[in-house]
DNA sequence: CGAGCTATTGAACGACTTCAATTGATGTGG
DNA sequence: CCACATCAATTGAAGTCGTTCAATAGCTCG
């Protein structure tokens, strides 16, 4: 269940151009603020950490080392209850941290996996914290970020229905991804319909029907994993108006 | 819709006895900590502010002033969509923190709304931080322990039956109680059961049903907002099995 | 090539929502 | 002070959206 095939081979991001303005629009806010925290520590000697797909960087339980700084990759935080049911928290990429849920934790309080091919920086985190005064700071603001976030996914997740929810998805990971210096309208998902749907409290066939609706109104292009955004204005429009048949 | 009518003059909470465990079970993690905030900022000069049922603490956009620590009463914390879709992210009690989620931001991020009477203690951040040492720790704390606790009520709602949410909201809400030393077999909810439904992602009908049926199947008692709890270990197992009918 | 995984689509079912009516509590103005 | 308006809660009946079950096709990998 939690081990699902991918393309074990594709390495994550080729960064075609940097610099790229912070703009982190749609339901997520904050994330892109992460990229400063790189900033920071560009000339710092952290350990590096390479993983392939599939990997966990760590499990719930396991006692906590480290705080991960995602440098390349996409990765997943997940959460397993005693009795079974899992959920996605979040799908991480570059400038994210792992393991800010467990900061004051001794063991980790989630599953960390990559869904790709990826580079960690290991932070040590109680060192940084006296050595570099902006660091505490970076680490509140990306713990309030991730609050907001949770918080407005809380909201698409209870109030949005399956087309819009899905919109809602593919316009954040866009504003993310541009936020990052790619495109804004050609995505490749780097997860499953299972867990794109475990994520947004949706059955993988909701997921592909939402997916085939909107590529029938023409809103978007879908051929597997990829993804492109036809019409941008209008997904915006979708993801608010229950139906709206363009 | 925002404003509901409550009972006015009800006082929030008699506090019978105090010093209980800070054994928090259930879904919230890390709930129960937020008193040894309390504890630490016991002799420190603060402002306090008393609010009474109805009245916002401070909305979403304003100027982010204080960091606000519920000393007594009961509140909601909720987000609103530009398009007018609202979802309360929280209900918070004495030790909780309001305005967390800003703590990084020149504006409130959501509406902090009382239930209840109740009393609030401005924290001055920027001071606390530099004047006490462990008060930055604590927040951070706070943080990660709201995040946790998101990502279990983001769990609970993609992968919980009505009944088994509702199930989860009262053994949570019991186990907060008992926390702060209240009893945990006898709740008297703080808001309508609109207000839950939303926390919950269900309708106000559906909580209704839902809370008749767990008193049909003799789990608790319902009269009005005050709810028995009858057999704590078949709510926590209802909680869990789909379709556990005792 | 066959096993296994992913994605897609159809059909039937079911859980929750929506709509509607009733009751009781609260509050207000004539 | 009571008639009336408002709001909260409950319950029933009908409707809907997403789930569940099932079948198919494409793909990767051993």
């Amino acid at each position: 269940m939690l081990l699902e095939a991918a393309s074990p081979s594709a390495v994550a991001f080729h960064a075609p151009h940097f610099g790229a303005v912070p703009a982190v629009a749609g339901v997520v806010a904050g994330g892109g603020s992460a990229r400063s925290l790189e900033q920071l520590l560009k000339d710092w000697p952290l350990q590096r950490r390479c993983v392939h797909a599939k990997q966990y960087v760590f499990r719930a339980g396991q006692p906590r080392q480290a705080l991960y700084l995602v440098h390349a990759g996409f990765f997943k935080t997940a959460l397993v209850s005693d009795d079974g049911r899992e959920k996605i928290t979040g799908f991480r990429m570059r400038g994210d941290l792992l393991g800010l849920d467990a900061l004051d934790q001794p063991v980790y309080t989630c599953d960390a996996v990559a869904l790709d091919t990826g580079e960690l920086w290991e932070l040590p985190y109680a060192q940084l914290r006296e050595r570099l005064p902006q660091f505490q700071e970076r680490i509140t603001a990306m713990l309030a970020g991730e609050i907001r976030r949770d918080w407005n996914w809380m909201l698409a997740l209870g109030t949005l229905g399956a087309d819009q929810r899905v919109a809602a998805f593919l316009l954040d990971l866009a504003a993310r991804l541009e936020g990052l210096g790619f495109s804004a309208s050609r995505l490749m998902l780097r997860m499953t319909r299972a867990e794109l749907g475990n994520f947004l409290s949706l059955t993988l066939e909701t997921v592909t029907r939402a997916l085939s609706r909107l590529q029938a109104r023409g809103l978007i292009a879908v051929d597997g994993r990829e993804i492109r955004i036809l019409e941008p204005a209008a997904l915006q429009a979708a993801q608010r108006d229950p139906a709206l048949c363009h």
